[in-house]
DNA sequence: TCTGGGGTCCTTATTCTG
DNA sequence: TCTGCAGAATAAGGACCC
């Protein structure tokens, strides 16, 4: 792990205003430890103890932990069953994203109040755009300050020119940063750090790099620009350097509209009898197509996921002519695919996708009943009987 | 260290259509 | 009717993010 020790003197006290004027300033606000702080607050009990969530099945997974937990070794993505071996005094939590979602409007309620544009990530964190306000940084300030007043949530602030920067710059040196730099100081604050703090450095990019003998950022963005299009392809090539260089044009969008939405279960025990995984299937597309119709969306696109045994996942996709949230159409055809590829090995999960949302082009009284495609054709609970 | 669930975006190959 | 071509649409897989 390389660090990015010494940070700059000015990284955590008030600094110049990193930009001009006339050019953006991007906030990016992270909760430190949200779901675990959430528990903490319901749960005062919970005040210096290690708390993990995670779920209690067999395969489950740490969703996150607080830092008296990850003093022990303990991460996100790691399974649970390790992170009890770990800490066995921990105190284990089931997830509850209704209780996050609240906290999360809560927040994202006083962001909006403060500033027009704002762009929510996930539950925890958001992008702002702060350039049309005056005295940004004092403003961003304030509003952290006003957020733990009202909710008890703390967050960590990254302040730059772009969306880049202030992701970045949120996630040094927390929990509680308040970060501003321009372009120019985030190259060299973090120049012999390893390309993975910054996003879009994945594991298997960053192992790529290291291969090449590639370990910095500076490295990256020093590297020969034909070497890196040769390895990742042109334009994955240039986009690596350019982020190297910090360099990003991305702007704050107010809300993004989805383009697709899955239901998938990890079985406790791997399921290789086919009439069983069909079961499973039609299951997993009554939940899919209540959330899609809870949310009047419909796509064109139905696929599946299949996860064997040895971790191969497979997936498996059909084009419609029109959209569908039908249940009865969306099961049929997901069990067709899941036929059709007749899983070779015993199962560890499935799923089953809807794309495709946007409305065909045609007019603007739509194709043939197309409107007709979003009702459930009969009571949930039919389902799992039928086939 | 035997690895969740819900997403997005990109790349490449194949098929369809005019 | 056949062939060749180009571009669009689709399919599949992979990488990545929280």
């Amino acid at each position: 792990m390389v660090g990015v020790e010494p940070p700059p003197p000015d990284t955590r006290v008030d600094p110049p205003p990193p930009v001009d004027p006339d050019r953006r300033v991007i906030a990016h606000l992270d909760a430190d430890a949200f779901y675990a702080s959430i528990h903490l607050l319901e749960d005062p009990s919970l005040a210096g103890k290690p708390v993990i969530v995670a779920g209690d099945s067999a395969r489950s997974i740490v969703t996150t932990a607080n830092y008296e937990a990850r003093k022990y070794g303990i991460g996100s993505a790691q399974p649970a069953a390790r992170a009890r071996m770990l800490c066995p005094h921990g105190v284990f939590v089931r997830p509850d994203f209704e209780l996050y979602r609240r906290y999360s409007r809560q927040a994202m309620e006083l962001m909006q109040a403060a500033c027009d544009t704002i762009e929510p990530l996930s539950l925890d964190e958001a992008y702002l755009d702060i350039t049309a306000l005056e005295r940004p940084v004092r403003a961003v300030r304030e509003l952290v300050a006003r957020i733990h007043a009202e909710t008890g949530l703390r967050y960590s602030v990254g302040i730059g020119p772009n969306k880049l920067c202030a992701k970045v710059l949120s996630d040094h040196r927390k929990p509680n940063a308040f970060n501003v730099a321009s372009r120019e100081q985030c190259c060299e604050l973090f120049a012999d750090a390893s390309p993975r703090l910054i996003p879009g450095f994945g594991p298997k990019t960053v192992e790529a790099l290291e291969i090449a003998g590639i370990r910095t950022i500076a490295d990256v963005r020093d590297a020969d620009p034909e070497a890196l299009a040769a390895r990742f392809g042109p334009r994955r090539g240039a986009e690596l350097q350019a982020r190297a260089r910090f360099e990003h044009e991305g702007i704050v969008h107010h809300s993004r509209e989805p383009k697709s939405t899955s239901e998938e279960t990890t079985f406790e025990h791997d399921i290789g009898d086919l009439e069983e995984l069909e079961g499973r299937m039609r299951e997993l597309s009554l939940e899919l197509c209540e959330r899609l119709q809870g949310r009047d969306l419909a796509g064109r696109t139905v696929g599946i996921k299949v996860r064997l045994a040895d971790f191969t996942t497979i997936t498996r996709a059909r084009t419609l002519g029109e959209r569908t949230n039908d249940v009865a159409r969306v099961s049929a055809i997901a069990c067709e695919l899941l036929r059709e590829y007749d899983p070779p090995q015993p199962v560890r999960l499935i799923g089953v996708r809807v794309a495709g949302f946007e409305a065909p082009e045609e007019g603007g009284a739509g194709r043939g009943g197309g409107g007709d495609q979003l009702r459930l054709p009969f009571p949930p609970g039919v389902v799992g009987a039928w086939g």
